[in-house]
DNA sequence: GTAGCTGCAAATTCTTTGCAGTTGT
DNA sequence: ACAACTGCAAAGAATTTGCAGCTAC
């Protein structure tokens, strides 16, 4: 059966607490402020346990390393910010892309992602972008 | 300037000769057949170049490692059999999906991956489902 | 001849796992 | 009690990098 400890508790507050995809090293920081020995091997094992539940869903991405949030509502996507490279959830979808697969192609799914400028950080030229850089910049491609 | 060697034109072909973007170990082992004892270093150093170049783009999917694949087309999107595991192009696109992001949001682009069964795999009861095992299966999310 | 390229191995980064000790229930 | 959980460190996997030797041009 599973257990309520201390750590459990501060990675799920983390990322309840979150108002957007955390990454593991996220979630590690915000936990550790409650159970400041938390290791990150904890952090893992517990996401993946979450996620295993339903609890927690998996935010992939291109080039980004897994982020995780609340599963809270169904199906959504995801924007992030070029410039603060933050990702966000969009509550919005095209709907139905069956027609965009070629002939015989079967489409259950899909994933979107939008990327542009958030709110913060579109601002034209007045206010000075402020980067966030809440996030560690990813080594991968698209960077 | 950029020399044209024996490696660089086995993973140029490898590519070109692909019908579907390949992962780095999928380029070495296609390239090596004929350049024997190329290394993997040489691969991702390749590919990063050509990518720079502009000649090859990164495909990422989420939860798998990149795949690399020509420009060639301009923008397109991929699906990706839940079955074979194969990711495939989509020469179609959603169009404008500027009305899906929240107020204030500026969105300059989009990444869409459709999810499903290639025709190969979609055959329903019919001919035995073949399990092609091209690609080698990803360890991370969404497996 | 020399700068670019290559292979090898070591280093990095992210994630998982083995293990022994800790702790909910 | 006893299995679940935890931290640590080692293991793994994917990718990058240092370096000395090779090779196009």
């Amino acid at each position: 059966m599973e257990r309520n400890t201390r750590q459990r508790s501060a990675i799920r507050d983390a990322i309840a607490q979150a108002d957007r995809p955390l990454l593991p090293q996220e979630v590690l920081d915000a936990a550790q402020l409650a159970v400041p020995g938390l290791g990150i091997a904890t952090v893992y094992r517990t996401l993946k346990l979450l996620v295993d539940e339903g609890e927690l869903q998996a935010v992939n991405l291109p080039g980004e390393n897994a982020r995780f949030e609340l599963v809270g509502h169904q199906h959504h996507h995801h924007f992030q910010c070029r410039q603060c490279q933050r990702v966000f959830d969009v509550h919005a979808c095209p709907g139905d892309l069956s027609r965009l697969a070629p002939h015989g192609f079967t489409v259950e799914d899909h994933d979107l992602t939008l990327y542009g400028r958030c709110s913060d950080c579109a601002r034209p030229t007045r206010t000075a972008r402020r980067v966030a850089a809440k996030s560690p910049k990813s080594k991968r491609q698209r960077g």
